[in-house]
DNA sequence: TTCTCTGCAAATCGTTTGCAGTAAA
DNA sequence: TTTACTGCAAACGATTTGCAGAGAA
């Protein structure tokens, strides 16, 4: 995700509002390393804007990963998750504790950084995860 | 996943009964490399058993996945997806027309075989999925 | 007979949408 | 003023569950 300046320009050439809404959302997202669901950003969200809906939170989130400012990870099959770190890197999700891990090219060895060719397939991106439990929850 | 009758015995074992309904399944899922979702088996075993329901469909794959017959993919965001080939392989997922093809590592340059070690974390599985567009729907 | 499975119907829950009033530009 | 956004309430759709009757062992 671009710095708060940076999502606010691109809002406004593509013709939408800033609101407060959105600015605490962006805010909540940027450098967020917990890989939140949306019902996790509205809750937080609520203690500065106490009547914001669930509806607000889900769509600027929409709009972001449209954006792609952040992604969207169908790692958990409960519930979506949003990243706004888009460079390449891979997740470990916890099946206990559904908690939610970076993991960076190099840390593990087997898979490089590299965005595969596939013989007749466009790849517009790769999700990596590794299903397990994390060391707390062992 | 096992073959059919390999499959029978370790149900037996874990006390569960075999029904014409679970053999149907069984069958259509043998070899089967289409990543079907529950809904699409649910309609093919329509044909065989007229009266079948989605519930028996649904609890079969569940007891299926869970003796580790076959794999739940969670490559589509919008459903489940099932393969009774539980190798280590991976998938390219179609947005348009939802479809998923195996990829075997080594297709894929980038990708090795071996399951990872992490730092602190127990990996169960792997699941790398590429999202694009099929040749057909380019 | 015993115990699991089947099928129905309803509940669940994350996600998505329509719309009227509100607020940004 | 104009146009997009917010929040409500309801729809949606895949998934999951409770339960009574059916069927496997």
């Amino acid at each position: 995700m671009n710095d708060i300046d940076t999502v606010v320009e691109r809002f406004r050439e593509a013709g939408m509002k800033i609101t407060p809404q959105r600015l605490s959302i962006f805010a909540l997202l940027m450098d967020n390393k917990d890989h939140p669901s949306a019902e996790n950003i509205y809750h937080q969200v609520l203690e500065i804007h106490p009547s914001i809906s669930f509806t607000t939170v889900y769509k600027t989130l929409q709009t972001l990963r449209d954006l792609g400012e952040i992604n969207e990870l169908s790692v958990d099959p409960e519930r979506a998750h949003y990243d706004p770190d888009v460079s390449e890197h891979y997740h470990a999700f916890c099946r206990s504790c559904r908690g939610i891990r970076d993991i960076f090219p190099g840390e593990s060895s087997s898979f490089s950084s590299e965005l595969p060719e596939l013989e007749g397939f466009r790849v517009q991106s790769v999700q990596v995860a590794f299903t397990g439990q994390c060391e707390e929850c062992s």
